[in-house]
DNA sequence: TACCTTGCTACTAAATATGTAGCAGAGTAC
DNA sequence: GTACTCTGCTACATATTTAGTAGCAAGGTA
């Protein structure tokens, strides 16, 4: 599975649904990261490695191909930044920064007994 | 790493911010499609597995274990379950469905052309 | 011309996921 | 009690994906 465009079969369903899609997309490593890590503002492929801290260079440019074509992302003059579609998904997962931080002070018998 | 459990180290972030946590473990294969298939009810082993369409048993098993240690499901009579923490996590990203229609439709060139 | 930095490619090793077979336990039917 | 079925799940070999490291080509500086 190349990659997962909406309409035609992707890793885990034969359906071709758009959600199906963008399940598989964003459950590839780091895909939800790069996202994550674009939306505090454009970033070069170094400045972006930063970011992501262990990312290793060939999965970060694959990633990076993926989602522009997938129109996520794009690159212009001062770097890779999240197109308004880009920005769009991000508003809708945004909440989970705050969510996670919710969810770790539940889970107090992991992070420290 | 085994599980991203937030507080400690996980794949791409030696910070243990939840928020790199909760990437690392959506950001596995099938993590999000089990969620968002339990989110339809709950459904013993082998349901999931059919609404899963190519989900591999050994892979389910290992996902619903982690998703359990992590207290997003819970296995109750009638199978496993979203908990209410879940539950709160799938509000969150159910926008995706809708979100991923229009996704779908701006990309004309891929999908059909 | 020598030296940086940047975006990115190449390549090997390690980790993860797929796919298929099948086991052990529970329930039912005779 | 023994044969049949269904369930949750394990085992294991294969295939795919990711990590990790080295380094090249292009562009700018000095």
């Amino acid at each position: 599975m190349p990659l997962p465009i909406p309409g035609s079969q992707v890793r885990g369903s034969k359906s071709g649904k758009p959600i199906m899609a963008l399940l598989d997309l964003l459950g590839r490593t780091w895909s939800l990261g790069v996202i994550w890590h674009l939306s505090q503002g454009p970033a070069t492929f170094r400045q972006l490695q930063q970011r992501c801290e262990q990312i290793s260079p060939s999965l970060l440019n694959t990633r990076l191909q993926e989602l522009k074509i997938l129109q996520l992302i794009e690159t212009r003059s001062d770097g890779y930044a999240l197109t308004s579609q880009g920005r769009s998904l991000f508003e809708i997962i945004a909440p989970l920064g705050q969510w996670s931080k919710d969810w770790a002070n539940h889970l107090p018998a992991e992070s420290e007994s």
